[in-house]
DNA sequence: GCCAACGTTGGC
DNA sequence: GCCAACGTTGGC
């Protein structure tokens, strides 16, 4: 099986690329969009690279990269009461919500602003550009994908 | 099944 | 802080 390339956001406020740098490996809970669970569950595999993306930062942009260390599993944030991510609808038996992990790959030499994607031609076809698309878990292409990697000047 | 109300996301 | 767009909830 191939390669596949994702858009991963995440707020830095909430869990920053340094965060995962630190951390080494990071367990990518708490979704909560059955469109990204969907991803998350059949779709995203080991070894596809990510691009990870800061949203709701100033600027928003995407700060570096990262791979795909575990497949789709049980979100167990979901029946953790103690958990920001509880969902009662979710158990161990019948499980809603997936999650994968992944290890950071590199930080990006210069960060890639929202602003300068929007104004590349040859990313106009992202998903992240689309008018009110708040999916957190994107696929992406290995064209736009390589692109924005050269753009942060780390490919 | 419809749809209004509500909560969240996320750029600006 | 504002607010548009979206997803979810719940009454009917």
């Amino acid at each position: 099986m191939s390669t596949n390339y994702w858009l991963f956001k995440s707020e830095p406020g909430a869990y920053s690329y340094d965060n995962l740098v630190n951390d080494g490996v990071a367990e990518w809970d708490g979704v909560r969009n059955f469109q990204a669970r969907n991803f998350l569950r059949d779709e995203v595999k080991i070894g596809d690279k990510i691009l990870f993306y800061h949203s709701n930062a100033s600027p928003p942009a995407a700060i570096g990269t990262a791979v795909v260390v575990r497949s789709g599993y049980p979100d167990h944030t979901a029946w953790d009461p103690v958990s920001d991510h509880l969902d009662p609808k979710s158990t161990p038996k019948n499980p809603i919500w997936y999650m994968v992990d992944i290890e950071p790959e590199g930080q990006f030499a210069r960060f890639v602003t929202l602003r300068e994607i929007r104004d590349d031609d040859r990313l106009g076809a992202m998903m992240l550009l689309r008018k009110g698309s708040r999916l957190s878990i994107q696929p992406v292409t290995r064209e736009q994908f390589e692109i924005i990697c050269k753009m942060g000047d780390s490919c």
